[in-house]
DNA sequence: AATGAATGAGGTTTCATTCAT
DNA sequence: TATGAATGAAACCTCATTCAT
């Protein structure tokens, strides 16, 4: 039997947490309702009490991890301009550690969600809109600055966020290995070599 | 009623290329066996004459357009140093071309065929570890002749790998429209300004 | 709707109920799992939720018919040896009184149970093979005591077996309507006649 | 390719036998058009154009079993009634070594040929009717000539089938190993102890 | 609020039969 | 006459969701 000492809100999360957890093992299709019930130890009831539908949860949680990650990249305080490479890295630096740490995560975000369905796709292309227009906005602002070199930064910027999400998905499918700040070091050297105008570059490396 | 006047191998084409529409319209798990015997204009017996399952004709619709993608990848000759920037040009060209001109390729192989279940996940494992041994063998020679900058090359690799494929993604997302040749050229000078050695690349660019 | 006042329990032998009467009447090919749940006023999922097929209920059902007839059959007390005639014929008329009382038992298990496929002629070969060990011990020590007439106790126990089987089939079939007291009483004489010494015979008949 | 080189009688008889052993070997349910064809080395068209279903040849099947059977059934000359038994032997030699011989004929009438359905039950109904009417005709007339003890000889009837029916189905089922001359001996002793008036019996005995 | 038995739409697959060549 | 690809009705089973307790 469940324990029903518990409260609403601590209910829903373990629910959502057997939820991640089930997701990220089987993929959301190969998924049961039972799967989940069956880690959150709860009836098969209970769990329509608090989500309306399987889809339901699966859409809670990746509006939730998806925040995680917004809520790690910062905006970049341009003030100083010697500073800027700095909170790139961090911002990467960020993402990388929470998703690193959370196979689950990327599990649930970069397989289960693509393809789910019409209208899950387009709340993925939103997401990925949004963080391509951040990139992007942050090259051609360094573009005008005269860090950034010439280049069509729309398509620079899908290659930066694939960079990213590549090393992510590598990890996932456990074809790569690489620790965090292997990974951020690498990513941000990509990057600068890829993005900086080459006198700038010059200066900026050891 | 079907058309009888086709062969053996026309049946079985055109039961592939409507359940490559099928799958690429609705993805895997939406996609029924209704679907594509209703756009081949086939009745249900036929299509089990030809594939044993839904699974089956996925696996095999797969599997020919990862070999269709592999043969756009021609090996490089690398006896004159000059000609290698061209030849990965010329690579990248095809596989663009290729993509572009099929976007169902993309949104099977980019999205279906994600995530689909644990046999599925390691033959896409294996398919990019194919790739990404491929270019990385490229960045070391690279290396070795002092053409390509330092750095952990599967690393690079991966950003490389990816690159590509979200420039793919977000094609098929609709994010961008961009054609095979800005596409091409875009992604070509990232990779020079990524990899090569500071040096060499001032010489390689106009 | 159904009654959802049913303990588990009860809805088991309530579709156990439903199958005998739909395997008795159309046999267990002709017979759909819809006949079933109809006659059990039962969703489709319900009988899922009981038993894994319909070859897994009608295993069941062949069990439990088997081992009601089996415990028709009371171990022979050989103390005295004048009262072994009617603890014999006790035992014919509890399986003949159990049998024409429940002519679905019998069509099932002579007809459907019959040649469906290999496992199950086995079980029923191993049910058959007890029956009739049991058989052949009685008339072995029968003729140990001098009670039994020589002769190949093992096609008599196969003859006396089929003597009960036919007259049960024939009963199915409808060629004959006997009653079980005629019947019993008939068996009786012939397995008398049949096997039993002819000097210790005359003694037996009125 | 099939050998075109037969007559149509030919090709009628090779699709029998391979009917026979599909029936035999799986039963009839199990048996499908296929495997018959496979056997009998012919295209699935070619096998409509001699039978109109798989009922269709599984009741000629039958048929001319349950005449070879028959037809082993000689009537029984009464003129000299010493030479009676002996020819009641002969029936139940010719029967039992048809059907030791040929194992596939049990298994198919004993075995596919029960609870096939209704019209088919009231085939083998009237088959056994007509057996045990021969069977009831005997034992009258020999009541009659005071050879027979009395005895209700329609259930007598019966179980002189059955004994005989299980022999053959204890056979199919591997249960026993016994001979042609053994059984015959056996089940002719218990039909003489069975139903022979004991003071003739006595005399009949060596 | 929690339970879990019941539901039934919907999907996959089989195989006897047909029919154009 | 022979072929075998094509047919499609019909059967089985699953699992997300409901609802009476």
């Amino acid at each position: 039997m469940t324990n029903r000492n518990v409260s609403k809100e601590e209910r829903r999360n373990s629910l959502l947490s057997a939820a991640l957890s089930a997701f990220g093992k089987r993929g959301y299709h190969e998924t049961q309702v039972s799967h989940i019930i069956k880690e959150a130890k709860v009836a098969r009831g209970t769990f329509y009490l608090y989500f309306e539908s399987k889809r339901v949860i699966f859409d809670e949680l990746v509006t939730k991890i998806s925040q995680k990650i917004e809520s790690c990249i910062h905006p970049i305080d341009k003030s100083i301009a010697s500073e800027i490479p700095q909170q790139i890295l961090d911002n990467i630096t960020r993402v990388t550690d929470l998703l690193l740490k959370n196979p689950l995560y990327l599990k649930v975000f970069l397989s289960d969600a693509v393809g789910l369905d019409r209208e899950f796709d387009e709340r993925l292309r939103r997401f990925y809109h949004r963080v391509l227009l951040n990139i992007q906005k942050g090259l051609n602002q360094g573009q005008e600055l005269g860090l950034v070199r010439s280049g069509n930064t729309k398509i620079i910027s899908v290659c930066l966020l694939g960079s990213l999400k590549e090393i992510y998905y590598q990890h996932v499918l456990g074809t790569t290995k690489a620790k965090t700040h292997e990974i951020v070091e690498e990513v941000y050297l990509l990057v600068l070599h890829a993005v900086v105008e080459p006198n700038i570059l010059a200066k900026m490396l050891p």
